[in-house]
DNA sequence: TAATTGTTACGAAATTTTTCGTAGTTTGGT
DNA sequence: ACCAAACTACGAAAAATTTCGTAACAATTA
């Protein structure tokens, strides 16, 4: 076997997934393009970077034409999943609440959303009334 | 003046700052009693950790007694928000739905959370309702 | 007062992450 | 076949972050 850690991606690693999951693949020099216009950095470290995400596995890659095609390997949800729980757990004390309330505030959230944001809130309560219910009434 | 850099706290620091926010102030042994269950550590890194922290002004302290009394200086909601811009946009791409989503999927969400999540919809919707008829109706 | 305990200050090592130069390879055009 | 352009591989420096040992000082107590 080879590696178990969940190798959790470092601050510029997660600005090229970033990328990644927005266009699906890419190659180095797309990725660098974009990289590159957000911050200063020349192509041999975007290059460098996405080598070492190789390795950990959190990237594939195809080497079949001259320039190899990356793709992310990590879902986005995965990420999204433990960063949320990063951010809830450290900053926001464990309270969705409180979480949801930040991002509602800061955020422009269209009407649309909200609609669809509504829905999600009732499927959630359906659940909780399904597990406290199957897990039987505690006091 | 100073420092007009907006200090990013590291994560180390990010986990000492979680305890003081709970706490509302710690001396360096109590924080430390509270990091070292969490991983191992040592006094003095600690220690160093929030001297660092003192310099960079996410903390102010209160060396009146023996053991300076350390506090926060930096919002819980300041850092939160920025936090959650970040994931917003390198994970969810934007979306306030989706990062919601995730939120409710992942969490444990009590009922009584939920009412209150409702309700914080609620007022968001009505602000953007104001918001677009004072704006004009666009298309 | 002397010994003990607990605390801050701080330099510097250790570790992790990021950056980049150089060398060698592949592709395509002449 | 040769040359130029665009890649990959990779070592290693640089920078950022974390860890820790040692020294010095303050408070407590025997």
């Amino acid at each position: 076997m080879k590696k178990l850690k969940a190798n959790e991606p470092t601050k510029s690693e997660l600005q090229i997934l970033s990328v990644l999951w927005k266009r699906e693949q890419a190659t180095v020099r797309e990725v660098f393009e974009i990289i590159n216009q957000q911050r200063p950095a020349s192509y041999t470290t975007v290059l460098k970077l996405m080598q070492i995400m190789h390795e950990k596995g959190l990237v594939e890659r195809d080497a079949a034409s001259k320039a190899h095609v990356y793709r992310a390997k990590t879902k986005q949800n995965e990420t999204g999943r433990q960063m949320i729980q990063d951010v809830l757990h450290k900053i926001f004390g464990g309270s969705a609440l409180k979480l949801v309330q930040q991002v509602l505030e800061t955020e422009t959230t269209s009407a649309e959303e909200m609609k669809e944001i509504r829905k999600m809130i009732k499927q959630a309560e359906k659940q909780i009334a399904a597990q406290s219910s199957k897990k039987g009434k505690q006091k």
